[in-house]
DNA sequence: ATTTGTATTAACCGTTACGGTCAACAAGGA
DNA sequence: TCCTTGTTGACCGTAACGGTTAATACAAAT
């Protein structure tokens, strides 16, 4: 890792950056080409291997910098710091797609390295990702009010289905190829107050 | 495409047509080796090329076989002969379930196929699958009666929720690869019947 | 104007991977 | 023994890939 990278006007980190997240969320990472990212970025594959040492660093590099950037962006948007479950779900939302607009697609990169097979990084990979959801997951089910919902439900049911419904959400925007933040953030607003609506006891 | 491919034991067309679809499913058209496909499925590439003339003429089978088989599938378990929506959507699991014992992949690779963007075979794909789906989602809302379902929810939005989330837990299990569909049909189940809880009216 | 240092790349290298072919082999029947 | 059928190892030409290097362009310093 080269500290110029760093010294690098921000606008064009990020387009490397960015390329890189694409070309790596679209392709195993035994498949993904250092010369596509290059050419995405508009720098000279020569140029990127003077920034990152190899292959290996530079995805490193990406899944440090994508935990690191997700972790502060929950922060940011006090996404914790709630007890109400849909409002924590919404905080969560706007703290992903501010992400999203400077990074569109840090979130298939991440979904795409955890499950990632390649013995060079698999095992670098899930310890500390681990330790990210593991504990985002406990504080959730701490903190939140169960009283608010309705008591008929299985809270553990819905809070499953919920994420799986994101995630299929995402999957169909980025299988699509449309990754607009506005558009998802909108959408997925929609989904969340519906489900406030059905999952939210009567009063 | 070689007759004699047909004239092979069914087991063995399937472990071949299998391993093809585990492939393709897993990478692009254009970084999916044939080679791969040949040793996962037992045999020589060779042997491979002798059945399918080419990798295009493969994918292309596969194509075909897969859309086969499930609207084969859909009208076995006679997925649209009920007006209620859940019955509607069981028996829509059931048969995808059904097609999975067999070919564990095929799911994926038809989702991965539609999104296909190799030049070579995008146009021979898409339009037959609009066809199915968008056949299918129509018949879908003309038969279901709407009668049961609470009266304060929007419908629409509780149909593109229910299939985001059955397409967010398919990526995880393709994702995590493990396809068993005892499991999934037995999860799916418990997902469906939350739905029915949850968006049917009381009476 | 010349040197020095720095950002950037075209061209290259060795290796591997890929789609596809072909000559040969194995085995069974006539 | 000869044919047929199924099957493959070895091969071919090409392209792609990770990574290197020598050379360029360019600006700042002398």
């Amino acid at each position: 890792m080269n500290d110029k990278f760093f010294k690098l006007p921000l606008e064009k980190q990020r387009r490397i950056i960015n390329a890189a997240y694409k070309v790596f969320s679209e392709n195993s990472y035994k498949k993904a080409p250092m010369s596509e990212i290059a050419d995405r970025s508009g720098i000279s594959k020569a140029l990127l291997f003077h920034y990152f040492t190899n292959k290996k660093e530079l995805y490193m590099y990406l899944w440090t910098n994508a935990i690191d950037r997700t972790r502060k962006a929950v922060v940011e948007y006090k996404t914790l710091e709630t007890d109400d479950f849909f409002e924590m779900l919404k905080r969560s939302l706007l703290s992903k797609c501010s992400l999203m607009r400077d990074y569109p697609h840090i979130y298939a990169f991440s979904l795409r390295a955890y499950y990632e097979t390649a013995p060079e990084i698999k095992n670098s990979i899930q310890e500390n990702y681990k330790d990210v959801s593991k504990a985002s997951e406990m504080t959730v089910f701490e903190k939140i009010d169960l009283s608010k919902f309705r008591k008929d439900i299985d809270i553990k049911t819905m809070y499953a289905e919920i994420f799986y419904a994101i995630d299929g959400y995402m999957l169909k925007k980025y299988r699509s190829n449309c990754i607009i933040p506005d558009e998802i953030e909108e959408e997925l607003t929609v989904l969340i107050d519906f489900w406030k609506k059905v999952y939210t006891r009567e009063v």
